[in-house]
DNA sequence: AGGCCCATGTAATCTGTTACATGATTCC
DNA sequence: GGAATCATGTAACAGATTACATGGGCCT
């Protein structure tokens, strides 16, 4: 039970449609949580008919109409009983890891090949992130938004999307090295 | 399908009980995929079941009987055809996440209790897998190790895991000292 | 003409979590 | 004497992924 939660605090901010909550969570994006298209339309559905979200249809003559959906009383109500309900331990999923520690027993071409691909894709997460809180911030500093700057949660948890990427990056990048270097001479 | 592909990679460099696995894949450890007992006890009935790993009984005379499992030249294959294959996006499941992203909708006090606890939690993890590395190390030196040493992919990946968990550590203090910041003078 | 973006879902399957079950030994 | 550790599972349920389904507009 955690999704329902995820995209309640998404909406907290900002009236969304289903596809841009679904592009959030899926896509490159996911800054705080994960999940696909599906499962957020599912969830949508469901909060729906709970009332914790209200949705309002958007007609749109060029684009295909939508719906945008905000929190109710009953969602905020049940985000806070959330917030303060225990949390379970953070987790990393990364496929990538697991073939990691399987080096010295697998091929080290596919492995190097995927890290090299993986370090890329992080870093275009980085620019992303970047752009996102320059853009969230204006002219401000960081520390100056810390301190007053409106929509801090989002802030918060980009800062922590971005510091994730730059170490996947770091990471991958570092591994490349040193496999390339071991198999050079074994 | 990971569970599986985890399970072998953590069987490559030494035999294990389902027990020992359980503690390594669900306790505080999890440097490299998380799950818990019960499910890991389901993965290696299937898994010997499709003759990728093999199990020996170890009579115990003080403590239970244990299996211990060791992967097949199939069950290689296997990881090796895994390796191969394309891999999935990287993310954090973190529920402190979601609730940090509601910050300034919802109570700041149940957020910091619980950002507190969990950066002491980090440090535990954190001070934890400096000592798994320090002993698979042992006198060499990181660099030496990453060179010449073997169990290259466990290392790695409690790099992976240490570097994360600092950064767990860090930005959960962080955020602690920005909301009391923010809640003297909101 | 073909591919991508907008926009929204259903159904089947697979994975992961929670609850339940048992029983001996060691440590405080 | 009670809690933690060792040791292994089954069953029910919730959550996530994969496959399927539809259709118009925009860009090259």
């Amino acid at each position: 039970m955690a999704l329902r939660h995820a995209v309640l605090a998404a909406l907290l901010d900002e009236e969304l449609s289903g596809y841009q909550l679904a592009k959030a969570f899926g896509m490159g994006v996911a800054n705080f949580w994960h999940a696909l298209p599906q499962q957020v339309y599912v969830e949508l559905a469901k909060l729906e008919q709970e009332g914790l979200i209200a949705g309002r249809e958007v007609v749109q003559d060029t684009r295909p109409n939508k719906r945008l959906f905000q929190v109710t009383a009953t969602g905020l109500a049940e985000l806070e009983r959330f917030t303060a309900a225990a949390t379970k331990p953070s987790s990393i999923r990364d496929d990538l890891l697991v073939k990691v520690q399987a080096a010295g027993h697998v091929d080290s071409d596919a492995l190097i090949a995927q890290l090299t691909e993986r370090a890329a894709f992080a870093t275009g997460k980085v620019e992303l992130f970047e752009a996102m809180l320059h853009k969230m911030r204006g002219e401000r500093t960081e520390e100056e938004y810390l301190r007053h700057g409106d929509r801090i949660g989002p802030y918060l948890t980009c800062l922590r999307g971005l510091d994730f990427e730059r170490a996947n990056r770091d990471w991958y990048e570092r591994t490349v090295t040193i496999l390339h270097e071991r198999r050079r001479r074994p």
